[in-house]
DNA sequence: CATTGATTTGAACGCTCGTTCAGTTAGGCT
DNA sequence: AGCCTAACTGAACGAGCGTTCAAATCAATG
């Protein structure tokens, strides 16, 4: 047997894709070339085409792989109260976004440049997630915790607000972490017409 | 005396800047190459130049009219109490926002294409704007009827959360725009800790 | 009606794009 | 040690890019 797949000389896949999520991020999609990519990691542009089939795959990975973590790491435990299950979501939703605001912004931006059946298989994890975070609210209304006049859209509400904070936050910033996510918690609970116990 | 200046054959800056808001926000600046937006038109592509100077220009010219248009129409009565200010803000927001999708998906999308200089620009009038509703928050605060801990992360939050409308709202769909409005006027005002006439 | 100059055309400029591929390199296998 | 082949190079392909400009067009003016 000759060399195995996953042995080669170097790690150049995931250069690139890192390369690719950062340059995206910074320049879109449409205003990086391969070839920059390819500098980027020094190689020669050719070369990129050992590890994707073209420039349309290499983004739909970033961004299906970057829903495929949001999905498998969302947890909610549906035996607690709904306010409790809400502050865990925001927490998580506001550190797993700060954690990676490169695939973010992809994920959001970049939309448009995807082909329509890449747009599909994303917008359904989107929504698959967006699911997680009704369910909660739906049984915070339920239990009567929570007043909405629409649990969707105080579903996409509650997620607009949230994902804001990737737009603005800066580690070296003036306030921490701890505090936007108290803060947060604290609103998206009161939005929802529940007892906030923050601010 | 030969022709005046504004008495073109036909008004083809004005048709070359509505082709290219919305090619801009359909595929994206970088995506959208002079030859389309001329095409569109049905003119070859020089001629845009005798309306444009460049294509950087061009888009930048889309969002400082937006910002522009957006800075002039906001109203604030601040004589008036700040929940009701806070309600027309609302309104004002949502309405403003849904009327002009394209516009508004630039200048949040095509940031990152602008020179520097014309990015400060677009920034400061985005500021500006929240200083707008900053003043409203602050307002509250001091009279006693908001309760947040931080008037700048709750300005923000507010903008991001009224701003989502516009990546989910169709004209057609399931709700109303007055619904919406008044759905968005209690979860704002209840985020701010105020307390909520709406539902 | 002749003049004038704003407006448009159509072609061209040099450059970069995504993608392909024959040939070279080099690391893990027998 | 020598083979195998994944990985990489370097050059090329046709196409499209933003921008320029001399020549043609055309409507309002004198």
């Amino acid at each position: 047997m000759a060399r195995t797949q996953g042995s080669h000389r170097q790690i150049t896949a995931p250069k690139m894709r890192k390369a690719a999520m950062r340059l995206f991020a910074q320049h879109g999609y449409a205003a990086v070339s391969m070839r920059q990519i390819a500098a980027d990691i020094g190689v020669q542009v050719g070369t990129l085409y050992n590890h994707t089939p073209d420039k349309q795959t290499l983004l739909f990975d970033l961004m299906r792989d970057h829903m495929a973590l949001l999905l498998s790491k969302i947890e909610d435990r549906p035996e607690q109260d709904p306010a409790t299950r809400l502050d865990d979501f925001t927490r998580f939703h506001i550190r797993f976004h700060l954690q990676r605001p490169d695939a973010v912004f992809i994920a959001y931006m970049e939309l448009r440049n995807l082909t329509p059946e890449n747009f599909a298989t994303i917008e359904d994890m989107r929504r698959n997630y967006e699911n997680h975070v009704e369910r909660i609210i739906q049984d915070g209304v339920d239990l009567g915790i929570f007043r909405v006049g629409d649990t969707k859209i105080a579903t996409l509400a509650v997620i607009a607000m949230l994902t804001g904070v990737t737009t603005w936050f800066r580690p070296e910033g003036r306030l921490g972490l701890d505090t936007i996510e108290a803060e947060y918690c604290a609103m998206v609970k009161r939005a929802l017409g529940a007892q906030a116990d923050g601010p």
